[in-house]
DNA sequence: GACAAGATTAGATACTTGTCTAAATATCTA
DNA sequence: TAGATATTTAGACAAGTATCTAATCTTGTC
């Protein structure tokens, strides 16, 4: 089962980023500015979500948009039911 | 949210074990002649599983019985499907 | 083309974590 | 109480990761 999910989703400040996003999308800029830490790492942890499938980003001139990609969240959740929930999650 | 559950499952010998014991419970020795990893290791990872929740541990006379705790697994769930995964979850 | 703004990549460093061996703890049996 | 079995804890080490600064790349504007 995905690796990279899961160790993608390991990381508070990752997870933070995931809840910005499923807000509304937003660029790279905009999600940075929301961390005390250096844009550079911000970019880091996006470079992970990414590389997980949880992200997908997308060019619109000088900015970078990034959006949830909740089909990799579908799997995870998909496979945390299935084998452990106990089968009550409404 | 439980930054220590998803920590723990981040692990994938974490996850096998958690697998392994959605079968059925079992001790630690049962659990740790499965891998190929040390027993002390094994021991380890149990450790961390029951710290965030994950599992518990009973003992049974000269043996350690574990078994999953899915209170834990379905807060998991809640939050991946409410913050993440789009509504569609069947 | 030169420069500024947005973002990523590279390289370094400190912290965390997974693993090991050895030692300790707990229970059972003789 | 001594010894055997089951498991955890302690201490060490290597690999992984989160962070930083500096350098690079891409796009837009003058």
């Amino acid at each position: 089962m995905n690796d990279s999910a899961f160790r993608a989703l390991a990381d508070p400040t990752r997870r933070r980023i995931l809840e910005l996003l499923a807000e509304r999308d937003r660029t790279a800029g905009e999600i940075a500015e929301q961390f005390p830490i250096a844009f550079a790492s911000v970019s880091h942890h996006l470079g992970v979500l990414k590389v997980a499938g949880l992200v997908a980003a997308e060019r619109e001139g000088q900015f970078i948009r990034y959006r949830l990609n909740t089909t990799v969240f579908q799997e995870v959740v998909r496979y945390l039911m299935n084998r452990f929930s106990g089968g009550n999650n409404a």
